[in-house]
DNA sequence: GTTAAAAATGGAATTATTCTAATTACTGAT
DNA sequence: ATCAGTAATTAGAATAATTCCATTTTTAAC
């Protein structure tokens, strides 16, 4: 059966779609839905795997397609460290990542206001940022594997 | 003719490579050079086009080697945005890059040390990030075009 | 100069992602 | 409900940055 999506999340999601004259899908909804459901930055094949679970007609594509258009809707964010596979993050919130060298692992960090204030202040006059990324990589923490 | 590094950044190229029992070649030298020459942060495919107005011979591989060489030697980091092709850039000072989404170039931004540990905080506890990385983008400095 | 290790080379292989052409599913008039 | 037009999905081919591999060349040590 198709991903069920919680009432608020699907309401979010028919929602965002809506607004840029995009169907929601249910494939879209699936991906969309696994990403939601687990946490822990899956990466395309890592969502396809997933999907299939559920859809399981869904081709390589779709999921690509899905992601595409579910990142340009601001539902999910792209998270690109080092050349490995792009993840997938439905955290909207402002935050960084850390990646565990050993384990592969990604975390979410939080960042506050101020720290977020004053690396927006580093950017020279002139210049607009619509986009900031800060990724850590070093050890990660041991208790969490 | 092989490139020519100034006396100073000869040195620091010598002395990098043999604490690692590397030998200084000179295909490494040249990579290193146009790399310090023109800090524009050059892809690998960029630095092999110059690399070959000096070394006509040099192989794409051999350019790949030597950046690998390079980075791991601390002289030169590698700078990932999105999934483009990664770029090189040997200011080893702290600092993020700013990429312009109309024109595809990439700036230097420092970090002020207020601001750096401010970031090194976000880190939980139990953490230990060995790499930060901060990257923005968005509408550069149209007066740099 | 000989020998052994390191580096460079050319080309093949890998792989995440994108593209293409064909099919299927919706939408929204009629 | 039917039809037409558009959007989305699909399977597979193509792309492109990077890595791998086997061979040759260079270098360093003896
Ligand atoms: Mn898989
Ligand atoms: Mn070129
Ligand atoms: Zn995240
Ligand atoms: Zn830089």
């Amino acid at each position: 059966m198709a991903f069920s999506l919680s009432p608020s999340s699907k309401h979010t999601f028919a929602h965002s779609l809506r607004e840029k004259g995009l169907r929601p899908t249910k494939q879209r909804a699936c991906v969309y839905g696994v990403i939601l459901d687990k946490r822990d930055h899956p990466t395309a094949d890592d969502i396809f795997d997933r999907v299939k679970k559920h859809l399981p007609g869904t081709s390589f594509a779709t999921v690509y397609n899905c992601l595409e258009t579910l990142v340009g809707c601001g539902l999910v964010r792209q998270v690109n460290m080092d050349r490995s596979p792009t993840r997938y993050c439905p955290n909207l919130t402002p935050h960084a990542h850390f990646k565990c060298t050993q384990t592969g692992q990604i975390f979410d960090v939080q960042i506050d206001q101020d720290t977020l204030s004053k690396m927006h202040a580093l950017i020279p006059k002139g210049f607009l940022a619509e986009n900031i990324d800060l990724c850590f990589s070093g050890k990660g923490d041991s208790s969490t594997n």
